[in-house]
DNA sequence: TTGTAGGCGTTATCAT
DNA sequence: ATGATAACGCCTACAA
């Protein structure tokens, strides 16, 4: 492979002019530029971005940590921060951790190893790092998304999960609900926990008393909707709604109700949160939250950027709140006929 | 951050020391091995990747190009990629390139400019080096999966979609359906051409003449499938069963069917081809076939790997085939009723 | 506007 | 088993 002495050789000029041709070429002269441009095509040269680097103490890399990409959610956030990072000549590394800390803390020391300049998180638990803090290097630059307790002071960028699972109670409590279940996600995640308190939040406001009897937990998967729902509809023969911490359970949850001869929205409404694109064609079509979640890798990756052209301002831990929107469909209606036991 | 220099003065050998320490231990006395590890302990010292894949002329890292992620097919098969990448010390690098094939160009020049060892395909297009090999610098390791014609000599991974087609048809036939529609996939892609003859197969084996009128083209897309039923719907009042080329479609046509009060599998049977775990979950739950897409990327990764440890054998390509099987759920039955105009 | 040269941190070759 | 040292290819003062 031809390398930078090779074109300067061939245009003429130094590897100097060369290197500033590329990276500043404001700097060289028109015709100067034009031999090199030349020089470059012939021998077919591709900068070797090892050794520019390596020089640069940095890789243009930015790894995003997520559990799993197999799963809607995450891969429209990673879209998000794909799209953003290639508008900005930078790539991105995947880093799937399976939810092992050790893995996740693996993908942390990349950074110091210059295999990355930054990290964004998708994770429920936090490296290492941000608790204890490096003494001697410097912190790496991180951003975090979704998933993380209020008092930690990454950047970060979120929905509001908490008002979001409110509105959705509302809405049911409005359409005259007042025995209203929930499938959670797994308490151990601050983002169900969140989901959680604003379903609380939503009876609440609507007088309506919280029954912990009518509350299942799931793993936000498919079949856990599904074996909640059959839980919950054992357990009290009352609730005339549910709602579920995301599309997926909800969906879960309308296929354990579909098989049980249950019609949704008649005998029960169902919501889901999220706004999956399978949730607009399910049977019915699914009521449900709309997180903006390629925007939210997108805003994330934005953050990131901001932290590696500002190296100091750690301490300037930016959050980003992007907008949720209820969207109605018509898994939901008004309690109409009584459940048969 | 402390180098591999410091390393070396703080445990009190050269740096050659260290670095076999670290990549060789067997050539390093054990007692110096632990002078190592302490010195790189104390200054928490982290090897720098640049440096060293600058030196050793490969960065680990491996490209994945796919259209987008967002999608659960291309990210079960990115899922798959990365695990087999990650056992081996290899990094995964995302290549969206949304179809354009600029875009896919210059991933592949990344190659040459070291940002990744090799690429993973899977596109509809062949990025143009394939077509025009380099003469003077040598060609760059890639591993297409799916979506190629068959005079391609690259390393490659798919699945038998022509005969998993024809098995689905054969299913419907088997049933007793004499009338079988088709909601295909765009057609400038060989996936979705291999499909549709695999179809075509499938009814000439059972002795059903093909009938244009009742295939209808979609993109992959549930919308797609669901404005393609719609459209089947309404040209043809007799065939009682539809086959689609993806799951994504046959979630859209059942939601289109579901809202014409058309009912499955009473009235009409329906096919996906995927088996994408909304499938199982859906209203009646999908007939489909099962493709193993995390298994296709873990073979590619494995493909990968063979390249890039026999850089000469370019002409070894060889092909993996995995093996699909028929899931036969409740979106299938024997043809009962008429269906009403 | 262009050239010279030092150095980024490793690995690998050749000695010892 | 270990050490000295020359690359790897680029960027960026500094000099001209």
């Amino acid at each position: 492979m031809a390398n930078i002495k090779d074109i300067a050789r061939v245009a003429g000029v130094s590897v100097a002019t060369v290197s500033r041709a590329l990276s500043t070429p404001s700097l060289v002269r028109p015709a100067t530029i034009e031999r090199i441009e030349a020089a470059i095509a012939d021998l077919n040269y591709e900068p070797n971005h090892l050794a520019a680097g390596l020089r640069r103490q940095r890789s243009d890399n930015v790894i995003v940590a997520v559990p799993s990409i197999f799963n809607p959610f995450t891969s429209a956030f990673v879209e998000g921060i794909e799209n953003v990072a290639r508008a900005n000549k930078m790539r991105v590394l995947l880093g799937i951790t399976e939810g092992d800390i050790d893995t996740l803390n693996k993908y942390v020391s990349m950074i110091a190893g210059k295999q990355a300049d930054g990290m964004i998180l998708l994770e429920k638990t936090l490296p290492d790092i941000v608790r204890n803090p490096p003494t001697k290097s410097k912190m790496p630059p991180l951003v975090a998304a979704c998933e993380y307790p209020p008092d930690i002071t990454l950047p970060r960028v979120r929905t509001d999960d908490h008002e979001a699972s409110a509105l959705v109670v509302g809405h049911l409590a409005e359409l005259g609900h007042t025995r209203i279940a929930a499938i959670t996600g797994p308490l151990d995640q601050f983002m169900s926990k969140d989901r959680l308190s604003g379903y609380k939040l939503g009876l609440l406001r609507a007088r309506i008393e919280v029954d912990e009897a009518i509350i299942a937990t799931g793993d936000f998967s498919l079949q856990s909707g599904y074996d909640a729902m059959l839980r919950l509809l054992d357990a009290d023969p009352q609730f005339t709604a549910v709602t579920c911490a995301n599309d997926e359970m909800a969906l879960g949850a309308l296929s354990a109700l579909q098989q049980r001869g249950i019609s949704v929205p008649d005998e029960m409404s169902v919501t889901g949160f999220d706004d999956l694109r399978f949730g607009a064609f399910s049977s019915p079509p699914l009521t449900t939250v709309h997180i903006p979640t390629v925007e939210i890798g997108e805003a994330a990756m934005r953050l990131m950027l901001d932290s590696l052209l500002q190296p100091d301002q750690v301490s300037a831990s930016r959050e980003v709140i992007l907008p949720h929107r209820l969207i109605v469909r018509q898994s939901t209606a008004a309690p109409k006929k009584r459940r048969k036991a």
